[in-house]
DNA sequence: TTGTAAGCGTTATCAT
DNA sequence: ATGATAACGCTTACAA
């Protein structure tokens, strides 16, 4: 047996197919009798409307598109329940694909959604160039679309951020106050706007506090990237006294090399990292670490979504920046 | 400007709209010459075929959903990955939904999966009650189903697993080789097939070895969940000597609290994870944990699923077994 | 090899 | 308040 389509019903009470619509469409004038009556037995029947067909139709979906660069951090994870949250109490479905990394895969990601008529997209990009063109041309055909984390200025779109230039300067400024000179700065990848903040921060900190600003590498986000650098510097003996890591993950694996070798966390070497993993309480030492509000920023870009959605000739992009916190933990202080 | 239709190319071409649709469908004969001509000019005018309305026509979409109850801890998006690079391969494009372990949601996931013509369905359950009349109810009409992780033995349907028996009886035999009794299995969420798996496994390994089966606590997947419980064995002063925890997330959490209280771990404590996570490397002391193939799972039920597709009529369930390894780390071994 | 036209399951505009 | 009917954009017999 096939699907049950509106045209079973119909036929099952001797109304239109029009009429079986306007039952499940409270738009229009029907007779609350003969509206019940439907229902009831579009329900016996197992007859749920198609949405492919709808979609053919009215050329809207309710679903919404979320593209993000991958889950293995909890970061994407968590602002996509946030998303999740409040699309769901609209009645918005929520799809999501991951572009592992990958400018093309993200690129059929978002064409797959948009093909499937998605009402409006989430996006946090994999890379910050080439894309600019593609993003701005999807927009001037009218689709809806919030970035967060990793945005372009160049795309005129909303968008949800971090301040990272803030709060890596507070990160930075911790380790400086704790007395340490010579911190390091491990990078995320590079082309990213953030990884630039939070570099700018590491820099303004020192300079703040009058200091030469210390050394600059680049690294990456994952942890072997941090367990290659930690390598580097034992190797070359260039070991610094502290460092500032432009992510959890990249702290963690650098803290995770300097502990195999016999180094001290702090003592030897303080460690900081940014957004908060669910890793950072259970390191030992535990990690001190900016925290994102991960909920609060998918729950934002799901409400900037909507009212994209529903205000579609008069919107003004608007840019949000939420706040975050320094969570001081034992990698970075040293108990006397 | 709208989408272009292919009633647009055809109109430029002078082509009857046919013609169009069968350049871009390979099965058919048509012309090399206008073939070329209609998906240069297509290319040029920025036409994509719409798949929802090809869907409508065809009763079939090139797309797969995977639902999972969540994503914070790394197996699932690993499963996912596995899965999402043999579907790619074969020209399908992946959807996720997540749950969020409720039985609610996962239902309107499929649901919405369904209603948008998914052509199969990867589902790692989010509890395994109440929800067998309506898989059953979906397999018969039809809908290709492979479950993984989580499944219902009364669900007729393919699935894959893992011997969650046999790698807690090899987990827990490890603990007692290492000398240690008075061994606690701290369970995962009650009503799941793995977690009694896991249970048996700890128990049939103290008989094994003729000891008396250790106490079992029932205790949840969660890291507040076995913070909880080390925290209720301090409160009531009920330590045991090494605990084998029913996945790492529950292990790390106890473990912290315990470290916090002093506890030296193994040395007071021995621990034992489940379900390696990217924690478990870098926790202080690193974790023993049993490993489970997640990429190996993913592609496997991937590829069971595209059987499954291209063969509706003739097909056979069949479940698959895949191994793991267990990974011995400090948490577990005293050195002397 | 190509065109014509019916059909996929809805919604929405007209009439009635 | 309800019914016919033309869209929506595509595939696919059947004709030509």
């Amino acid at each position: 047996m096939k699907h049950v389509t509106i045209k079973d019903v119909a036929k099952k009470l001797n109304v239109s197919i029009s009429t079986v619509s306007r039952a499940f469409n409270d738009k229009y004038d029907i007779n609350e009798e003969t509206k019940k009556l439907i229902l009831k037995t579009a329900k016996e029947l197992g007859y749920r409307p198609n949405p492919i067909a709808r979609k053919l139709s009215q050329q809207r979906s309710f679903n919404i598109g979320i593209v993000v660069p991958e889950f293995s951090t909890n970061f994407f994870p968590e602002v996509m329940l946030g998303a999740q949250q409040i699309l769901h109490e609209k009645g918005y479905q929520v799809l999501i694909m991951q572009s592992n990394y990958s400018w093309e895969i993200e690129r059929k990601n978002v064409e797959t959604l948009v093909d499937n008529m998605v009402d409006g997209l989430i996006v946090s990009l994999t890379s910050e160039i080439d894309n600019n063109e593609y993003y701005t041309s999807l927009l001037k055909s009218d689709i809806p679309i919030v970035f967060f984390n990793r945005a372009v200025d160049e795309i005129k779109a909303s968008k949800v951020l971090f301040d990272d230039y803030k709060w890596a300067l507070f990160a930075t400024e911790h380790l400086i106050v704790q007395g340490y000179n010579d911190i390091v700065h491990l990078t995320g990848t590079i082309n990213l706007t953030l990884t630039k903040n939070r570099q700018r921060g590491f820099e303004d900190a020192h300079k703040k506090h009058k200091r030469p600003v210390g050394k600059i590498i680049s690294c990456g986000f994952k942890m072997e990237d941090g367990e290659r650098i930690a390598q580097k510097m034992i190797d070359n003996n260039t070991i610094p006294r502290a460092i500032f890591a432009a992510n959890d993950s990249c702290a963690i694996g650098a803290m995770t090399v300097f502990k195999k070798h016999g180094y001290q966390i702090p003592n030897d070497i303080a460690i900081v990292g940014f957004t908060e993993s669910s890793l950072a309480k259970h390191t030992a030492p535990s990690l001190t670490s900016v925290e994102q509000p991960t909920h609060d920023i998918g729950q934002t870009a799901a409400k900037l979504l909507l009212d994209q959605i529903n205000n579609k000739g008069i919107f003004v992009p608007q840019t949000i920046i939420l706040n975050g916190r320094l969570n001081i933990r034992e990698s970075s202080v040293i108990i006397k």
